[in-house]
DNA sequence: CTATCCGATTGCATTTTGCAATCAGTTGCA
DNA sequence: TGCAACTGATTGCAAAATGCAATCGGATAG
């Protein structure tokens, strides 16, 4: 499988790789939801994506070269994704796309609370969270100095920090 | 019409505004583009939009508030169509997805000048010209010093000398 | 032995898309 | 006045994509 090739316009190409309503949102819950197996996938992502569609998509995203496949040791049927350096460098993209929907949308705080951390800490930040993501699905050595928090540690930190405060709202 | 709102997650909403093969190229035709009637639209996009799937999408984009029509007093029966704020500022994402598009796709030389342009002139750049598309759509004042060159013409010079550079290459 | 989990695949109904033809009203020109 | 070209769409129809539920054979845990 191939991209159509309509035009050699970047907007339009990228287009052609992730514009549909599942693929994106794949890359996403790998990217920031650490999801590497297939039922991680199907179970977690909150839209709710069908097995079918997404067998198809984490097919097409292999032959686009977004994604490897690998056995996972550890259960000789378990199968385990991976990013390649062309999805981990969609990291800035969704972050201004969480940014813009954040604003313009009626996103839920909960779930805006990651790309409003994302946001803030700019460019350095995005670099930091590649940096990570090569060391989780490429192997590569971690540039971040030891004791650092990752930055899903702090996404994942400040997801939790939202949703306890809006359970003592609730009983209170 | 409202968007499906599978989940509060920016990136999805995000995806349920443009997140199918025409919604964007509508828009970058009309941000890079300058282009606001329907026949513009349809007849100068590379891509070659069919007119239903173009009258729908304006319908749908209007709906969702990012574009808005009016009428050309030119012409009785020409529309005039603005991007809206919440459509101007997607040009740091159309800037991204050009970067990264660029990079890992089989783009055009002529098609990939402007993306090039609008990375190297990073953020500035952009909010020069989001300032400039304000002063076109929606009539704001222009913060721009006079005799400074618009973006658009700088991305529009940037291709004219692609464009020959390689006409010459051909006739030496 | 069996219930559960694994990554998918199948069949089928619904929705979306692509494409060509066409619409009624407006305009420019002879 | 007449007529061709142009305006923003709409229609009908075929093809493709999507959503959904059921199911597959193999692997694993108890």
């Amino acid at each position: 499988m191939s991209i159509d090739r309509r035009s050699g316009c970047p907007i339009n190409l990228s287009l052609e790789v992730f514009g549909d309503r599942w693929s994106l949102i794949i890359l996403r819950d790998m990217i920031f939801g650490g999801r590497r197996h297939f039922r991680e996938l199907l179970n977690g992502s909150l839209e709710g994506i069908a097995s079918n569609i997404l067998a198809d998509r984490l097919k097409r995203l292999m032959e686009l070269g977004l994604l490897t496949k690998a056995d996972d040791p550890s259960h000789k049927q378990k199968a385990i994704y991976s990013l390649t350096e062309m999805a981990i460098t969609l990291v800035p993209i969704m972050a201004q796309l969480g940014a813009w929907g954040r604003v313009w949308l009626p996103v839920t705080e909960e779930l805006s609370i990651r790309a409003e951390l994302l946001e803030k800490g700019g460019p350095p930040l995005w670099e930091q969270f590649m940096d990570e993501l090569r060391h989780e699905h490429l192997g590569a050595p971690s540039k971040t100095p030891p004791g650092t928090p990752t930055v899903r540690q702090q996404l994942r930190a400040a997801y939790e920090e939202v949703v306890a405060r809006k359970a003592e709202a609730v009983t209170t």
